[in-house]
DNA sequence: CTCCGGATCCTCT
DNA sequence: GAGGATCCGGAGG
């Protein structure tokens, strides 16, 4: 299903934009499609064009619990900054091997954040193939959550970082784009069901992380 | 093209 | 002690 979104607006300041992000994380993961996300280092600075992202809600919603969220089961010290301001940065390890981003959502409490699955990196390309050397085009930079981090050099340590302040840098779009919803990847149980649709992705974008869909067995 | 397994270790039970 | 919000390369169609 394809849905125009209601407009964005440049309310550029870090204020603006965090009020905005302490929304309902589900309402602002569309919103996050076609905003950029810069990280400025001493290597140089890598920008990505957000164009896929999911949405992780926090605990305590009886309506809609979420058994897909690292917070389902309450705080830990690993998923602490999902229970801090909106704007900052959640990162965590994963396959013993990949870093993962979110961007923290919603008010200081509700523990939700938008997964950031996939971009494309419009700024940086060189100093991103170099910390990607297996990538094989410009469209795989940063398509999917893993190498999406790994093209931004984001790691455990920047996670309860503030995207909104340096050296990163978050601006959304002037005008929100077209966005498709889907069910989110990789997540098993009823958080991976049709019943949550929170997977949420700009439409024919070639840098969206290829999404596989569950095997159909013949009857 | 699709399918499948290995890598590799942090996190929470 | 089990499993994971993944990626990559190799085998086979």
């Amino acid at each position: 299903m394809t849905v125009s979104s209601t407009h964005v607006g440049p309310g550029q300041s870090p204020e603006q934009l965090r009020d905005l992000l302490a929304g309902d994380a589900r309402g602002i993961a569309p919103l996050l499609l076609g905003s950029v996300l810069s990280h400025a280092s001493q290597e140089g600075t890598v920008a990505v064009r957000i164009t896929e992202v999911e949405a992780y809600m926090g605990p305590g919603d009886s309506l809609h619990p979420d058994p897909g969220s690292h917070t389902f089961r309450g705080q830990t010290a690993r998923n602490a900054p999902m229970f801090g301001p909106a704007g900052h940065l959640y990162v965590y390890f994963t396959y013993g091997m990949h870093y993962c981003a979110n961007i923290v959502c919603g008010p200081a409490g509700t523990a939700s954040a938008v997964l950031l699955r996939a971009g494309e990196v419009v700024e940086g390309r060189h100093l991103a193939l170099v910390r990607r050397p297996t990538s094989k085009s410009a469209m795989d930079l940063a398509s999917g959550p893993a190498r999406l981090a790994t093209a931004l050099a984001l790691t455990t340590a920047d996670s309860g970082r503030d995207a909104l302040a340096e050296p990163f840098e978050l601006r959304l779009p002037v005008r929100a784009p077209a966005f498709s919803s889907g069910p989110r990847v990789g997540v098993s149980g009823d958080g991976g069901s049709a019943d949550y649709p929170w997977r949420f992705w700009l439409p024919g974008d070639c840098t969206v992380s290829r999404y596989k869909a569950a095997k159909v067995r013949p009857a």
